[in-house]
DNA sequence: AAATTCATCCTACAAGTGTAAGATATATAT
DNA sequence: ATATATATCTTACACTTGTAGGATGAATTT
């Protein structure tokens, strides 16, 4: 499930915390949205029914994630390899590497895991 | 801006030509998407709105891809940079390696390009 | 218990997206 | 010139997304 910026924000919100209340979700929403605690709440519905959120509607926190951000981290990687780089990696890679600026360290970082790459 | 699967599903044809006719995308849009010719005529003209799709009403040929492939594939990776790792190029790249198949070759590369980086 | 507050639910509405039917104009073939 | 095919234009309709108003219910305050 591929998410909107928007659900992105509502989910970052979630991934944040173990539950929340609706008030809370509002107020961490609040800085980055500024929406009204009836958009969040229809955020919150529309994207239980995608399975993206779980709602325990007996608990004083109904609100939580359910499904783990690492989980959609990896299909919007995919999504972009195949779209647009048609699988290719390291033509994705090398474009990421081409524009991006990029620390010292961090080179050495991947350094060390081209290293260890088993191919 | 950014596309939808459709959207890049014309753009992908446009790129590979200079410019079409109706008939032509139509055809070559068929294997892909299937769709009907009015189908494509709409999403042509709604791209042209978008600035996306050159339209030549002069033309035989009418249709060509407004944009490059290359400025919509770098909005793609800058989306994905930014929301999804804040902007930590490092953190990214990690991730793509660490789950894709990659040839030696393409490692032999990034490790050239990582080398040649001054950083 | 009445008033206030907060949560939930239901409804709505505009814009955007996916998909195409039907009408008309234009080119081509006979 | 007429018939046929092709292209263009107009209109439409269902679904999704972004955004919230208003009604109702439950909890807390005084």
């Amino acid at each position: 499930m591929k998410l909107t910026e928007a659900e992105w924000a509502v989910m970052e919100i979630l991934w944040s915390g173990e539950r929340f209340s609706l008030s809370e979700a509002v107020a961490a929403l609040k800085p980055v949205k500024g929406w009204n605690k009836n958009t969040v709440f229809t955020y919150l519905t529309r994207m239980e029914h995608k399975g993206l959120v779980a709602i325990d509607r007996s608990h004083a926190r109904p609100y939580a994630a359910a499904v783990t951000r690492e989980d959609c981290a990896r299909e919007e990687r995919d999504d972009l390899l195949a779209r647009v780089y048609g699988g290719a990696t390291g033509d994705l890679i090398a474009a990421f590497l081409r524009e991006s600026s990029i620390s010292k360290e961090e080179v050495e970082r991947l350094r060390k895991m081209l290293d260890d790459m088993e191919v």
